[in-house]
RNA sequence: GCCGCCUUAGCUCAGUGGUAGAGCAACCGCCUUGUAAGCGGUAGGUCAGGGGUUCGAAUCCCCUAGGCGGCUCCA
């Protein structure tokens, strides 16, 4: 059923009525602005008078609990007019507090369509002391019958949050809650809660010797330790042999260029609050340190005459990238100031495009199945005609839209359309994959562009002699290799597959006497391409076995004295445990199998 | 950037105004080990940095940096 016509979204919007009685009953002055049920609960933005601390929560929580205990009654008013709406509100919603707390409710009451239907819920009982208790919210509903109904609840966080979104719009405090109909569910999200921490990519990628920040490096700019930097080319290896097979060339860009170059790209324009500071050198000429790798390849492209015959140009670089994202948009691997994009541009006929856009993103779809990423939803960013951060025509953006929805439907794909997610350049195709915590990130990336092309006066020669203006794809199908890095860390918790996996196997010697074979037998299959450690701490096997489980390799090869007299080994994979002594043809087969 | 929170040994964390602690990891020694922690010992800290209050600050206040959860913004 629709999460939205549940009783559960009911319950939850009952709780964030409830939550905000209980602040109006604690902090006079407060003033309530939205309060809406979300996907794992509910909240509340209020504007309080001083600053509102986490550490406040309990004290709001054991009142929402007094109030339930009331089982206040919740009935539905209508009011006849706008006018009766707009006294209520000033009377009434304020809990006598003054017609200066209705600010947000009024505001929200005049966005409320002329013709419908202006609705209240109101909720109110008498304690055992005789005071009464009520409060009254502007709302659509629906709710509980009472507050009794409203048990199994939890306050989370508090965070801010602009009113409407709007950053030049005051910052209201926002309070994060949950609710369920049963405790037993309740206790089932703190703990899956918990268990998502245990996948962050933060933390394994410690654990694991993954990546590190240092703050002397800067915020946002990861360092790859050996494991980390293993994956990343066991990666980009997959990627690049694929390209390979599809026609792309590989070029190399430098990580600056002139201000010049991005100017006539237009980066200047629309981009310049994500740009680095600026360099001058002596002759006073500014570099900037490069956000993009289009116009290096666009350059590339104009580097010579290129005929109808020449197309489709597929240019593919790993480019490492710099934006200056806010500091509070940081967010371990998922979103760093540097970065480096699985990127390509293709430069086709009009004739070309949907085959070309659609081999893209069939290339996207053999990336994600080879990751294990099946859970993704495809978004179409288009643009959003009341912004300005777009360069290009509007015929151009049209005719790139179309090109999109044409092959998504060629591609029989379900998307979603979402104005204002295009590049400053052209609309996208975007794939969004959630990370452990459940929020959404953009990975993959294909762009129809007419609009650099313009820019560049970029041609080819057609058949007619002629010049005519080639079309762009820009495409990436990681996104970026950190980003992919992260989130594949939480989706496989660590334990990456065979294939992707920095240690494949660890060979483990039983006793020192054993190290002499271990180091032969790794040799053997490094050799065969395999990436292998042996681990001669002196340690029992117990904890060796212990320590590589941690660290999830895949294959754990024991090496005994039974084993040097038979040539077998011993053969433990990560999950499914004590595999026996096999000979290492053996193994090696049923590792070539899974590979 | 904005709102709230956090920062004690390499890691996970005790310690709330009166001499800085534990476990794991590291190092040394013993043990030479057969499928998830063998035993003993040693070393390790400007309590993020700076300023203030105080006889006295890890602890209270201010500033800065970094991190976490959101908002806004994006691969």
């Amino acid at each position: 059923m629709d999460y939205e016509q549940s009783d559960l979204y009911k319950l939850r919007h009952s709780a964030a009525h409830l939550m905000a009685q209980a602040v109006t009953e604690l902090y006079p002055g407060a003033k309530l602005s939205i309060g809406p049920p979300i996907e794992n609960g509910f909240y509340y933005d209020i504007e309080f008078a001083e600053p509102f601390r986490e550490e406040e929560l309990p004290k709001v929580e054991q009142k929402m609990r007094e109030l339930s205990n009331l089982k206040q009654p919740i009935t539905k008013r209508i009011a006849s007019d706008r006018n009766e709406a707009k006294q209520i509100i000033l009377q009434e919603t304020t809990n006598g507090q003054g017609p200066e707390n209705a600010f947000y409710k009024l505001e929200l009451l005049e966005a409320i369509p002329a013709g419908d239907e202006v609705t209240f819920f109101e909720q109110r009982a008498t304690d055992k002391q005789g005071k009464e208790h009520v409060f009254i919210d502007l709302c659509r509903g629906p709710h509980v019958e009472n507050t009794g109904q409203i048990k199994h609840f939890k306050l989370m966080n508090v965070a801010g949050a602009y009113w409407r979104g709007d950053v030049k719009n005051k910052m209201l405090t926002r309070i994060y809650g949950t609710a369920f109909g049963s405790q037993e569910e309740l206790d089932q999200y703190l703990h899956r809660l918990e268990e998502a921490k245990r996948r962050d990519h933060r933390v394994l990628g410690r654990e694991l010797g993954l990546f590190m920040f240092s703050p002397i490096v800067g915020s946002g700019l990861p360092l790859w330790l050996p494991k980390g930097a293993t994956l990343r080319e066991t990666m980009g290896d997959f990627l690049k042999e694929e390209q390979l097979k599809r026609g792309y060339d590989p070029v190399v860009t430098p990580n600056i260029a002139s201000i010049k170059l991005y100017e006539k790209s237009g980066h200047i324009l629309t981009f310049r609050e994500k740009l680095f500071p600026f360099m001058e050198d002596e002759e006073k000429e500014t570099f900037v340190l490069k956000p993009m790798n289009c116009p290096f390849h666009i350059e590339i492209y104009r580097s010579q005459l290129r005929s109808y015959r020449d197309l489709p140009v597929r240019l593919a670089e790993f480019g490492t990238v710099y934006r200056y994202e806010q500091s509070g948009e940081l967010a371990g691997l998922l979103r760093v100031r540097g970065f480096t994009q699985d990127d390509a541009h293709l430069f086709v006929r009009p004739d070309q495009l949907l085959d070309e856009f659609i081999g893209v993103v069939e290339l996207m779809m053999l990336v994600l199945k080879k990751l294990g990423l099946q859970d993704y939803t495809v978004r179409v960013g288009t643009r959003d005609p009341a912004s300005t951060k777009y360069i290009g025509h509007e015929e151009n953006w049209k005719q790139a839209e179309d090109a999109i929805v044409a092959a998504c439907q060629r591609l029989e794909m379900s998307y979603m359309v979402s104005p204002g997610d295009a590049a400053f350049y052209g609309p996208k195709l975007d794939l969004i994959v959630k990370d452990a915590l459940g929020r959404d990130w953009q990975m993959g990336t294909v762009q129809v562009d007419y609009n650099l092309p313009e820019r560049f006066e970029l041609e080819y020669i057609g058949e007619d002699s002629k010049p005519h203006r080639p079309i762009m794809i820009h495409r990436a199908p990681f996104g970026s290799l950190e980003r992919m890095i992260g989130l594949l860390t939480e989706h496989y918790a660590g334990a990456f597959p065979l294939w992707l996996s920095p240690v494949q196997i660890a060979v483990l010697p039983i006793a020192d006497r054993h190290n002499e074979a271990a180091a032969a037998l790794a040799e053997r299959l490094r050799a065969l391409k395999l990436r292998v450690i042996v681990d001669e701490s002196r340690e029992t096997l117990g904890k060796k076995i212990r320590e590589n489980q941690r660290q999830k390799s895949p294959y754990m090869l024991i090496l005994g004295d039974r084993d040097v007299e038979a040539g077998t080994v011993g053969v433990r994979h990560r999950e499914e445990g004590d595999l026996g002594a096999m000979s290492v043809d053996t193994f090696l087969a049923k590792v070539q199998a899974e590979l």
